[in-house]
DNA sequence: GCTATCCGATAGCGTCACTATCTATGATGG
DNA sequence: CCATCATAGATAGTGACGCTATCGGATAGC
């Protein structure tokens, strides 16, 4: 098909298309003639890719590129590409270098201590954690450490099984980092959509049909 | 205190103070003379409270200051503060409206239904959620929904149960409203985060500290 | 008085994700 | 064969965003 036809089946503009295909995102099409180039469905299949994560996930373009260069690396192992995309999903380092921080990085090693889980302690994710933890210590919400850390650390446990089980399924190691990829990125917006629906009805039920205590 | 020290307080530049109270995101300080103002500790609260929310949830200067204002309207709901929180942090609408986005819908009711979630069905979250779920069937993943969806609503459901005991502490309305909003913002973060850990730690397990399978 | 700091206002900057325009060429239908 | 349309590739422009720089005056505190 030709870049029209690309257009049409995936709702992206053509100039759009070749701003990606400039920006390394989409491979070019093969060219049958100096002005004609032909795309097919591996063409549509990535573009739709690129257009999930961008919409869904709000990565950006250049995050994308780093992510899809790893994914289409076959020394990068697995590890290696999921922890790309987290990288790019999580926000970049976060406040200032105070004592809250230093709590929040003891919070997070104790935790992950308790738990036996087998991370480095290196890790950007145990960063990207101490981070949300000391901005909770610096807005006086040091309470939140103590009472719902570990409900949500049982509950990303429980996650992550079905993560690890779900990309199992596949076979051929590009798929495994694509399921990875789109597990991690896409699952993180359901995952927040759900927190959010689930919310409303705890807070539902908790307070009638009606509202939390609004004692002015 | 004036405003160098409120800039050294909290790590934010003066420009960058300036330009908040441009934004409406932080109350000028009181002028004691027409070119001197004080600033006092609910500055040094709200700017951590900013920062907080830009660097670690990621939201933009403009969802902020909507936040803000529904958190100082004394007739605004719990759930309607909480609402536009997480509308700001949700991904904007994504995608075309195709059959994906039909199927989505669908899944999304599903899924409520089967839960006995007291959600209605026009709630935004249960758009992005759609979204989402629309997003994996594009990608012809649409076995996520059907083998994972429901272990990550039973997730949702328990971290929901502590977020609302935790919003339950506070007393006046200010403190329930703006809880909710730090840990609906900051909790996602958080659970970002351990997320990715857990994965990483249930990935080991099931492969050796090494690796998934790379069958090339 | 002197220097550092401040206020308020305006203008500018760098990044990002497109979007528009242009030239030259090729495809397509009657 | 020719008119019309689509296309490739290149370059420049756009609008939003989150600051950042500069300026003209005024004030604080020694």
């Amino acid at each position: 098909m030709r870049v029209g036809e690309l257009s049409r089946r995936t709702g992206v503009s053509v100039p759009t298309i070749k701003y990606y295909v400039r920006e390394g995102l989409l491979p070019a099409g093969e060219l049958s003639s100096p002005n004609q180039a032909r795309y097919d469905e591996s063409h549509v299949r990535r573009l739709r890719l690129v257009r999930a994560l961008i919409d869904v996930g709000g990565l950006s373009v250049a995050a994308i590129r780093d992510v899809l260069e790893a994914v289409e690396d076959p020394d990068r192992s697995v590890h290696e590409v999921l922890g790309a995309a987290h990288d790019h999903i999580a926000p970049r380092e976060g406040g200032p270098d105070d004592a809250a921080r230093d709590t929040a990085r003891r919070q997070a090693r104790e935790l992950i201590a308790r738990r036996g889980w087998l991370v480095d302690d290196d890790n950007p994710a145990v960063r990207s954690l101490a981070d949300a933890l000391a901005a909770f210590g610096r807005l006086g919400h040091d309470r939140f450490a103590e009472v719902s850390l570990d409900v949500y650390a049982e509950a990303a446990e429980r996650i992550a099984a079905v993560d690890v089980a779900y990309v199992a399924r596949e076979v051929a190691r590009e798929d495994v980092v694509e399921s990875a990829v789109v597990g991690t990125v896409l699952g993180d917006a359901v995952l927040t959509s759900l927190r959010r629906l689930a919310q409303v009805d705890a807070s539902a039920r908790a307070y009638g049909t009606g509202e939390p205590p609004a004692t002015a």
